[in-house]
DNA sequence: CCGACTGTACCGTCCGGTCGGTACAGTTAA
DNA sequence: TTAACTGTACCGACCGGACGGTACAGTCGG
């Protein structure tokens, strides 16, 4: 569909550029279209938003699921494999998972986001034998995130692959 | 200080409007001063916003500093400890620093933030007994920042001093 | 011909930053 | 004592540009 392409393009700028580079101009720019060509598939740049926004979630969503075999307390390692694998990736999945968390701070572009964040995040889902350590792990996650967009430099390859596997290795104690 | 007014100021309309209903215009507003006024004391925006992204940092390292008595291993817990407090202080706390790091994601506004990041999850300094674990303990409390942020209806009182047992037992453990 | 789609010219607003000026509290010096 | 001068704090009108959005004329495949 064109309008992936439009988002790809919005994607790119935003992990190029920055926030405050993604104008309805650079996009259309990027995406080899005109603005009035661009309006015409976003009426709104804050359809634009909210529109990259929710496709990224899918993205993990179904990275997610990929991950999960359905069987109980599969739902936390699934998270966690789908965290790690973006970051394994050599794709800069991440950065435009940044770029675009980062581009949706305002008040509703963000609610996507907070749905989203709420159901990765909300117990009494998979029944965990241990819910606390689940949390604990999901967590960890969740801020390896923040961490590796802010001071990517802390964790090499190795210390990845030393997280994860003391992360699975909880949730099996657990 | 004239300054820590304006810079009050700044962050409550950041946390009471979000991002981009920061202006010096709603600044200057806000604290009962003219633009002219405000832009005397802070000749730029980004002077501001840097102003308040590193007034954030030395709070919270001093909270942090408030925790650490210095012994082995004690860093990470001061962390940890740190974190809770500012969750389950009655104050806003929370909504300030997630305010404020919102704003904070554009080019050089970010570095004192990175640098804050490099240096609370950085290796290599108190000589946890293990790295893993601390690792995997601050990372936690990373996360739950974003969670809280996004969805702090996932967490109630209960669930985070849950939270805050399990991981500083982690610690103990380790 | 028709409707999906594109391109361009343009508008209004908002916002960061500039600039000339004011108020006023010292300080100096005749 | 007082007039000239200086530095600090602050004001508010204004400017220039950027940016979201609109209007509309065109294009082109079916």
């Amino acid at each position: 569909m064109k309008k992936d392409a439009l988002l790809d393009a919005a994607e790119t700028v935003l992990s190029e550029h920055g926030t405050q580079a993604l104008t309805l101009a650079a996009v259309a720019d990027r995406a080899g279209v005109s603005k009035g060509g661009l309006l015409y598939h976003f009426p709104t740049k804050e359809a634009l938003v909210k529109a990259l926004v929710t496709r990224v979630i899918e993205e993990f969503d179904d990275l997610i699921a990929e991950h999960d075999d359905g069987s109980p307390g599969s739902y936390t390692r699934a998270y966690v494999e789908a965290t790690f694998t973006v970051f394994t990736e050599g794709d800069r999945t991440h950065r435009r998972w940044s770029a675009i968390t980062a581009a949706a701070t305002d008040p509703e572009l963000a609610e996507p986001l907070n749905e989203a964040m709420a159901r990765w995040h909300g117990r009494g889902r998979g029944e965990d034998p241990d819910p606390v350590t689940a949390s604990v792990v999901r967590l960890a996650a969740e801020g390896l995130w923040e961490v590796m967009s802010h001071a990517p430099e802390v964790y090499g390859d190795a210390e990845l692959a030393a997280l994860r596997q003391r992360l699975l290795a909880l949730l099996d104690a657990g």
